[in-house]
DNA sequence: GATACCATGTAAGTCGTTACATGATTAT
DNA sequence: ATAATCATGTAACGACTTACATGGTATC
């Protein structure tokens, strides 16, 4: 049984037939929004399941390029991954370093603490950015080609939800703000 | 130096002084909105912090229960933990499952992958409750207590993160129903 | 000349989970 | 009786990160 890394790399594999470098690409940080993971972790994953026979590969040969593995899914590929998406999926703990930091946000000055907020703001902004620019492509293309629900609809689906959580996370950023500036202005105002 | 994990719980025992026992309470799934672990891990973080002098300890009997171990922060523990605060958190990849299920949702029947949504829809809806209760309780401490920025601040803080993450994540899923109802819809009427 | 991209892997180490271990008390 | 709560720990295993390893091509 594969981990749900394994999984994760099955779904884009089922989506399309491609190298582990390919899904490395799509997994890379900090823009990987579906699943984010290492070429180090990708390529033992993928020579597992292979083993195991939920993929396969032909190796295409290239002229000034280092030969690709393009991995498929097999039968039985397809079968495990239709029976692991029905079942409830596992909760992953948050577990955000940032809310640790805001926690204690009191612990630093006004100053610093909007410092390093501010900072999350521009990083997280940035981001969305580019998220929404991608998900204003894919709805482009599905108008044009009518409503049928292609093959990307699962693409849309978990860009959907990056740029929702980006956005929650922006609010709350701002609010945090805006309560570190109330607490600025009332100490000075005592004075 | 501590791991995020040590910051996390040098963060609560620096709020108010407790136990291996009060953090991993805390700290429990489903409900630990702040950072979730579990004992196994916050014993020995705990140990290591006490020998490299960033928290201490002292062993409170009881009569009817085990003896608890209440620690506490250093001054050497308070300024470690202002120092990280002040620098940039590190990013945690979400690496949701229930992301890899929607990307590939279209590979069962609608019927299955909308009992697969309604089914986090229940769960979170009722996680929120409770998240949505205890930040009603805090706001009323707040008011009544005037505005004084008290040590809870951080906590109410966390709190509005967690909420505003449930809420995002049930629109995400309100969403995910639609779609799947719009396509169940065309191809009925295709019939 | 330096950096980035293509393309694949392995090794060492850290972080986190599950399970093992103990044992009294209280609630259903 | 059975489960849940209080209270502390250790051991084995799995997931993930960082660094090691190789080597050609394209871009600045």
């Amino acid at each position: 049984m594969p981990t749900s890394l394994g999984y994760a790399i099955l779904a884009l594999v089922a989506s399309k037939p491609q190298s582990g470098y390919d899904i490395a690409r799509q997994m890379k940080s900090p823009l990987g929004y579906f699943w984010q993971a290492k070429h180090s972790q990708i390529y033992p994953e993928l020579a597992r399941m292979q083993k195991s026979g939920l993929v396969a590969f032909t190796e295409v040969e290239q002229k000034t390029r280092p030969a690709r593995k393009v991995y498929s899914v097999t039968d039985a590929g397809k079968t495990a991954l239709a029976e692991w998406i029905a079942d409830p999926p596992q909760e992953r703990p948050a577990n955000d370093e940032i809310v640790v930091k805001a926690y204690s946000l009191a612990r630093i000055s006004p100053a610093r603490s909007a410092a390093l907020v501010r900072e999350q703001i521009r990083a997280h902004d940035e981001r969305l950015g580019l998220l929404e620019q991608r998900a204003a492509a894919i709805e482009d293309r599905r108008q044009a080609r009518g409503t049928k629900t292609g093959s990307r609809f699962g693409d849309y689906a978990a860009l959907r939800h990056a740029i929702g959580v980006e956005r929650e996370y922006l609010a709350w950023c701002r609010w945090l703000i805006s309560e570190i500036n109330r607490v600025e202005g009332k100490s000075r105002t005592k004075r």
